[in-house]
DNA sequence: ACTCAGGTACGATGCAAGACGTACCTGAAG
DNA sequence: CTTCAGGTACGTCTTGCATCGTACCTGAGT
């Protein structure tokens, strides 16, 4: 069982500029566009997405993207867990994942 | 007559990072916002969009937004015009400017 | 020709943010 | 208990970028 995580805002506490923000970095956006495009929408390790970073800005840039509101992280204290927020951010900002699907080098990467 | 002016990309070479970081700036974003808004298309003047800003800073800005492809810029030699390219943007980032405009203050603004 | 407002070019500055090193924590496996 | 991999916290460096000052250009009006 996780433990209590720390946990991204709430749906209509979503801003558009702080999303953008988010979105505007190439790593960032490389891991949402896949979020997006798996439409299982299924937990995620943080180092399948194979980023060419250090695991301390791996950090940053997950912390970055949870209090966008983009993503859920689940703490087993030595192990995270990564889902996206479909529901939310399609909610909010309907059309946005379709956008960040678009760039997806696959066309539908059910991952 | 405008002369000729420097102009944006081709509408198949907008890149969706460049748009994003466009659109993370507060400034350039209500710009967009109000652009997004107004279905008219209609040319409007730098200043019409009142930002806080020095006139600079301004150019600058424009300038971005101008490369990023999502405005022209006509100049009329001691005056230019602003425009929207909605239909570029639109087949591009299908469903980015209707993001825009439901962060525009007044719903639907004709301005 | 002079003035003035709108706009640009160039340089400088200050701050936010990406990146990493070191140290430390956590849980699983031996 | 020890080791090890995954992850975090803190500090630091460095880059990018928003902002502005100064100087200059352009066209309209007087």
């Amino acid at each position: 069982m996780a433990r209590t995580n720390p946990v991204g805002p709430k749906v209509d506490a979503l801003e558009l500029g702080v999303v953008l923000r988010a979105l505007a970095d190439e790593h960032r956006r490389s891991v949402m566009t896949e979020l997006a495009a798996d439409h299982t929408d299924s937990e995620r390790g943080c180092n399948s997405f194979a980023l060419p970073i250090s695991k301390q800005t791996q950090t940053h840039h997950f912390r970055v993207l949870r209090e966008a509101g983009l993503i859920d992280e689940i703490d087993y204290g030595n192990r995270k867990g990564i889902r996206l927020r479909r529901t939310d951010v399609e909610s909010r900002f309907p059309g946005l994942l379709a956008l960040l699907e678009a760039e997806h080098p696959n066309g539908t990467g059910a991952c």
